[in-house]
RNA sequence: GGUCCUAUCGUCUAGCGGUCUAGGAUAUCGGCCUCUCACGCCGAAGACACGGGUUCGAUUCCCGUUAGGACCA
C-alpha cells in the first residue's frame, strides 16, 4: 500500500446517502485505488441532535451497494471530542488562541451597527488583548467564554494550491478571529475536522466545494499546531435543475442512493453516471469498467463549475436523469448475463414470480430469455413489470394494444383457435416452426402476416411491443402460447 | 451584507491563443433495418452569458456587468 496517500470520506449521518455524498465518496475511493493509497471512513456524528443510527446504517449500506470499499473505519468523530478540546487547550497555552468573554448581545449589537454602516462584521478582537489579570478576573466571576483562534495581523494572507481550483488566497484581514470552541464547550467543525484529519494522517482532502471557503481557516489551525498541511481538492457541487442545492427536503428520495437501488439501477452503472457528473477525461469517454475508471481517474479532471443532476419529477418518460437511465440501459444489455442474473432474480423474487428452477434445470432458458428481452429495458425492475409475461401466466393486457392489435381485427376470433391448434400440433416447437405456421396461415386466410403477428404478440404478452415474435413464442413455450391464444378469444366478448 | 468560486448545445462535458465552419455523450427530430418496439447504423437541429480590453489573432488571457453557487454572518 502506498503510504503517501491517505484520503477520507467523512459524512454527517443526518440522513440517507444522497448523490452528492456518493459522488464525494466515489472520488475519494477512486483516488485511493488509483494511487494505491488508503481510504478512511469517518462518521462526523458530533451533531447529536441530528445524527442517527439509522442514518449511519443507511450510509454504510449505500456505500456497500455502490461497491465502495474503505480500508479503515468507520471511525466516529464523537469519540474524539476530548482530543478536540485538548487541542484547543494547547492552542490557548501556546498563545495561538484566546478566551473571548464577549456576550452574544454585545456581538449582535456590533453586528447590527456594522450592518448600518454597510461594513462587514468581523470580530473586532476585543478580548484578544486582555491581560492575564483581566482574564483571571472574568473567569473568577464565572463568565462563559468561547475560544477564538488568533489570526495573524497585518498585510499577509493564507494561500494554498487547490488541485481543482488552482491557487486560492485569502487575506488575513478578511478573516476574523474565529471561534473554535463554543461557550458551551463544544468544539466547532473547523477545529474537529482539522484535528481528525491530522490524527488520521490525511494527505489529500477531497471534498465538496462548500469546504473551499473555510479551508484558509483550517490551514491556520494546521499552522498554529505546527502540522503539515494536506493537499486540497475541492469538487464542484451537484445542483437540481433549478440550480438549487439538492436536499432531502426539496427532492425527497429521488436524490437518495437507495432510491436508485430500489428502482432497478445496477450499482456500477450508477457509479459510472455519478462519476461523469463533474468529471471527465480529455477524450470524453463515457463508459468505464471499474479497472478502466481507476486507471483513467485524476483529480485534475474534475470540473470547476457545478453540475446539474437532471431529475425529472413529472416526466412520464424519464423518472430520473435521462443520461443515468441511458447508462444503466447500456450496462443492462451489454453486461455478461451472469452478471445481471442476480439482479433479475431479486426483482422476480420481489414480485413473487421467481421459480427456483430458473437457477437449476431452467437456467439456460432463464438466461436466454433475459437476453432476449433485456435490449429494450432500462432498469432491472422492468423484468418484473414489462417482462412479467415471460415468467408468469398472470400479466396485464394493455388496453391500447388490445384495441389496436386484436379487437380491430375481428377475424382473429377464428384465427386464434386455428393457430392454437396448428401450433399445438407442431412436433418441434421453435421460432422457425412457429414462423412457418403463422405465415402459411396468413396466406391461407388471405391477410398480411403482420396482422397475425401483432395479434399474437398482444395475445401472448399483453403488449404491442417486444422482441421478434417468433423468438418470443420460442421463449414462452408451446403449452403457454397455445393456452394464451385460446384464452384470447374471450377478449372479444367484452365488445 | 462581506469574502470566495463559477459561467461552452436542454443536460453531462472536450477545448488549456491560431488545429473551432467548436468535438463527444445523452435527450429531441428524420432515415435505414423491420412483424411491432427497442438495439444498431446513418443524418439533422442545437452552445462559447454580455461588454470592454490585451494580441496579427480570442471559446481560450485580463477587467467590468449580469447570473448562479458556496462560506461567514
Amino acid at each position: 500500500m502506498n503510504k503517501d496517500v491517505v484520503v477520507r470520506f467523512a459524512p454527517s449521518p443526518t440522513g440517507y446517502l444522497h448523490i452528492g455524498g456518493a459522488r464525494t465518496a466515489i472520488y475519494n475511493w477512486l483516488y485511493a485505488r488509483k494511487t494505491g493509497g488508503k481510504l478512511i471512513l469517518r462518521i462526523e456524528d458530533t451533531d447529536a441532535e441530528r445524527s442517527s443510527e439509522e442514518s449511519i446504517k443507511g450510509i454504510i449500506d449505500g456505500l456497500k451497494w455502490l461497491g465502495i470499499t474503505w480500508d479503515e473505519g468507520p471511525y466516529f468523530q464523537s469519540h474524539f471530542i476530548e482530543e478536540h478540546l485538548a487541542t484547543a487547550q494547547r492552542l490557548l497555552e501556546t498563545g495561538h488562541a484566546y478566551k473571548c468573554f464577549c456576550t452574544k448581545e454585545e456581538l449582535d449589537r456590533k453586528r447590527e451597527e456594522a450592518r448600518r454602516n454597510k461594513a462587514d462584521m468581523r470580530y473586532d478582537g476585543t478580548c484578544r488583548n486582555l491581560t492575564p489579570d483581566e482574564i483571571a478576573e472574568k473567569e473568577a466571576t464565572g463568565l462563559p467564554y468561547t475560544i477564538r483562534l488568533k489570526v495573524p495581523k497585518g498585510p499577509g494572507s493564507v494561500g494554498f494550491q487547490d488541485i481543482v481550483y488552482g491557487y486560492i488566497e485569502k487575506k488575513y484581514e478578511d478573516i476574523e478571529d474565529f471561534v473554535i470552541v463554543r461557550s458551551n464547550g463544544q468544539p466547532l467543525y473547523v477545529l474537529s475536522n482539522a484535528v481528525d484529519d491530522i490524527r488520521d494522517g490525511i494527505t489529500h482532502v477531497i471534498r465538496g466545494q462548500d469546504g473551499l471557503a473555510n479551508t484558509p481557516k483550517q490551514i491556520l489551525i494546521y499552522r498554529a499546531l505546527g502540522k503539515p498541511v494536506p493537499r486540497f481538492a475541492h469538487m464542484s457541487l451537484t445542483l437540481d435543475p433549478q440550480k438549487a442545492k439538492i436536499s432531502k427536503r426539496r427532492h425527497g428520495e429521488r436524490v437518495a442512493v437507495h432510491f436508485y437501488k430500489e428502482h432497478g439501477f445496477l450499482p456500477w452503472a450508477f457509479v459510472n453516471f455519478l462519476v461523469l457528473l463533474g468529471w471527465s477525461t480529455p477524450d470524453s469517454k463515457q463508459i468505464f469498467s471499474k479497472e478502466e475508471l481507476i486507471e483513467a481517474f485524476s483529480l485534475e479532471g474534475i470540473n470547476r463549475a457545478n453540475s446539474i443532476f437532471d431529475i425529472r419529477k413529472d416526466d412520464p418518460k424519464f423518472f430520473t436523469d435521462p443520461k443515468a437511465l441511458s447508462i444503466n440501459a447500456h450496462y443492462l444489455r451489454t453486461l455478461p448475463l451472469e452478471e445481471i442474473e442476480p439482479y433479475v432474480r431479486a426483482e422476480l423474487e420481489k414480485a413473487g414470480i421467481w421459480d427456483p428452477e430458473y437457477a437449476g434445470v431452467k437456467r439456460d432458458w432463464f438466461l436466454s430469455t433475459v437476453d432476449l428481452i433485456r435490449a429494450r429495458f432500462h432498469v432491472t425492475t422492468d423484468f418484473a413489470t414489462l417482462g412479467r409475461c415471460y415468467f408468469s401466466d398472470e400479466f396485464p393486457m394493455e388496453p391500447k394494444a388490445l384495441k389496436k392489435n386484436i379487437l380491430k381485427h375481428g377475424g382473429l376470433k377464428e384465427w386464434f383457435p386455428m393457430l392454437a391448434d396448428r401450433l399445438e400440433a407442431l412436433e418441434i416447437f421453435d421460432a422457425g416452426g412457429a414462423e412457418k405456421v403463422i405465415r402459411e396461415t396468413a396466406e391461407e386466410v388471405g391477410i398480411k402476416a403482420g396482422i397475425l403477428i401483432n395479434g399474437i404478440r398482444t395475445a401472448v404478452t399483453g403488449q404491442a411491443v417486444g422482441p421478434g415474435l417468433f423468438e418470443v413464442l420460442g421463449a414462452i413455450g408451446q403449452k403457454r402460447v397455445v393456452e394464451r391464444l385460446r384464452r384470447a378469444v374471450a377478449l372479444f366478448n367484452g365488445l
